[in-house]
DNA sequence: GCTCTTCGATTACAGTTGTAATAGATTACG
DNA sequence: CGTAATCTATTACAACTGTAATCGAAGAGC
């Protein structure tokens, strides 16, 4: 049943760079943008795109000695999935209540609170 | 920083017992109600009880041979915790955007909706 | 008092995760 | 060619997780 592939934390700021390139990338190219912000060594890096390719979250074709890796999932329905699993985890899977206590509890800016409400009232309008 | 301490997924379904519980309960009492739900075996239970005290989640106090479990943090603070770090990890630490996935894309019913309208005008009346 | 039952405490053990180091293959340089 | 540099693949290893089993002490029954 669980459709995607379980991305960890370090995991998905790999993927979140693979994504975001659009387009296939060189580990080392991973490695400059990944590892700049969390201070990786190229190896964790390389070692997490060899899980990711495991797990089939990504692929890679070869290029000479080099491999070209790029996702085979694609971002939004990972983000679905572990949305989902948090869910499920803290709010017992009641979306209604963990958006509650978000919009409660979260610093939102006010033309973020508007645009929410234009949101909900776009759904409403449409039905559901 | 990480002020409160990190709670799995398994334990966490530990403490929503004793949160529910509202008292300090006998290990078997937490086997009881949630062994019932997840299958299972009431080592596994103790198991998990023995970790959240580790842990400082729980605490408990001797009643004769037996121990009463109760637990030394909030579920609000840790449902905080839990979420900010989902947030963070997910949508880069931006709640916006994270809220605006889940309008767009959970099932919600037409109260929920008005709902959340209503919360968030609450918000924008009082400001911030 | 001796034995069986009941608890909590300690130990187990495999899978995942974070974080690499080492080994092997291939290429580029001299 | 031989050697160094560069990739990927394999291996490492401790902490955390899920899921228990075993050990030891304390009380309950006989």
């Amino acid at each position: 049943m669980a459709r995607h592939p379980t991305i960890s934390d370090a995991e998905w700021d790999v993927m979140e760079v693979l994504w975001a390139a659009g387009a296939p990338l060189m580990a080392n190219d991973v490695v400059d943008r990944v590892g700049k912000a969390n201070q990786w060594s190229p190896r964790t890096v390389k070692s997490l795109l060899n899980r990711l390719v495991k797990k089939s979250a990504l692929d890679f074709e070869a290029e000479g000695k080099r491999y070209l890796y790029f996702p085979t999932v694609s971002r939004a329905e990972c983000v679905r999935s572990r949305s989902k699993s948090f869910v499920a985890s803290v709010f017992g899977g009641a979306v209604g209540p963990m958006l509650a206590h978000f919009v409660n509890e979260a610093p939102l800016t006010p033309d973020e609170i508007r645009e929410l409400k234009e949101m909900l009232e776009r759904r409403e309008r449409k039905g559901r």
